[in-house]
DNA sequence: GCACTCCTGACCAAGAAGGTCAGGAAAGTC
DNA sequence: GACTTTCCTGACCTTCTTGGTCAGGAGTGC
C-alpha cells in the first residue's frame, strides 16, 4: 500500500518530458535527473521500461534523447504507475477479481475490489498535462480539499 | 501499491473474530487458521501484532485464545491493515505530506495525497461488523456497482 | 503437575528495492 | 572514417521485505 520510488521518479520523468513536448527537441536524461534530482543511471533503466511500455520514445546520439509518446493529455499517472509497479492494489500478487474468500471474510473482495477502484478514480484521471499545469480534476481537487487529508493517522 | 498476504490474513481472521463476539469466548488460533485457511504459525505472529496494536486481545492456556479489544463495528480494516503493513500511502516511505518537488513536478504531492484520501474513504469506513454482515458502506457499494471496476485492466 | 495455548526470537529462502558498473550500439558531427 | 554523444542492456551489489518455519518459554486452567 505504498508508493515506490521507481513509480514516483518515473511520474516525476514524465511530467519533466510533459513540460518539454512543446520544445520539439529530444530531452537528455542528464538533464531529466538533474531536474527531479535522480539518480542518472537508475533514471536511465525506468526510462527504459517507460520505453517498453510505449509511454516514451528515444533517440540515441548526440542530439538524442528522450520524449513523450503521445499529447501529455492522454498520458495517465495509473499508466505510468503500472508501467513500472505492475498491476495496481493486487492482493497477495493475484487481481482482487480472482480471489475467492471463505466464512466471514466473503465480502472483503469486495472492499478490495472497492479499493482499486478508488485508486484508478484517481489515477486514471490525472494526466500528465494536468500535473505540469496544475489544473488537476476535481475528483482531486475535492480529496485533497479535506483538512484531515493532509495530516497523518 | 499491493495489498500484502499479511494484511489479507489479517482482516481475514479479524473478521473470524468479529463473528465469533457473540460466543463471549476466546478463539483458539487454530480455529483461526483452519477457518481462514492461513498457515498457523504465519498467523499467530500477524495475531500479536494485532495484540500489541490494540486490536485484539488473547489469553494463554486451556480455554484461551484471542478476541476482539473493541466491539467490531469500531475496527476499521484501516486499522487492521496500519497494524501489520504499516503507514497507508506512503511514497518512497515518507510520508506525502512532508515531500516538496521541484520544478514540473510541483503538483505530485497533490495527487499523492488524493490517493491516501481515496484510500482512506474506503478503509476507514468498512468495520469489521460492515466485512461480517455484509452490509458495506455506501461508498464501496458505489466504487464496486461500476462494471469495469471489477476487471483487470 | 500437566496439558494447553499463546508469546517470542531466531532463522531462512526468495524476491524486491534501490541502486551502481561496464560495455555495446545507434546517431550525429567533423 | 573517426569521434563524440547518448541511449541500451545485462550483470552485479547491498539491504530490506515477504512469507514463512522452528524451537522453546511462559502463563492459564484443571
Amino acid at each position: 500500500m505504498r508508493v515506490s520510488a521507481k513509480a514516483d521518479y518515473a511520474v516525476r520523468a514524465a511530467a519533466e518530458l510533459a513540460a518539454a513536448q512543446a520544445e520539439e527537441a529530444p530531452v537528455k536524461g542528464e538533464r531529466l535527473a538533474e531536474a527531479q534530482d535522480i539518480p542518472l543511471q537508475f533514471l536511465e533503466h525506468i526510462l527504459l521500461e517507460l520505453k517498453h511500455h510505449g509511454i516514451v520514445r528515444a533517440r540515441r546520439g548526440a542530439k538524442g534523447g528522450y520524449w513523450l509518446a503521445r499529447p501529455a493529455d492522454e498520458v495517465t499517472v495509473a499508466e505510468i504507475v503500472r508501467a513500472v509497479e505492475g498491476p495496481i492494489a493486487h492482493v497477495q500478487s493475484t487481481p482482487p477479481e480472482d480471489i475467492e474468500y471463505r466464512g466471514n471474510a466473503e465480502h472483503l473482495q469486495a472492499v478490495w475490489i472497492a479499493v482499486r477502484a478508488s485508486l484508478r478514480s484517481v489515477l486514471e484521471e490525472v494526466t500528465l498535462a494536468d500535473l505540469v499545469s496544475g489544473e488537476l480534476p476535481t475528483v482531486v481537487g475535492e480529496l485533497t480539499s479535506a483538512k484531515d487529508a493532509w495530516v497523518a493517522r
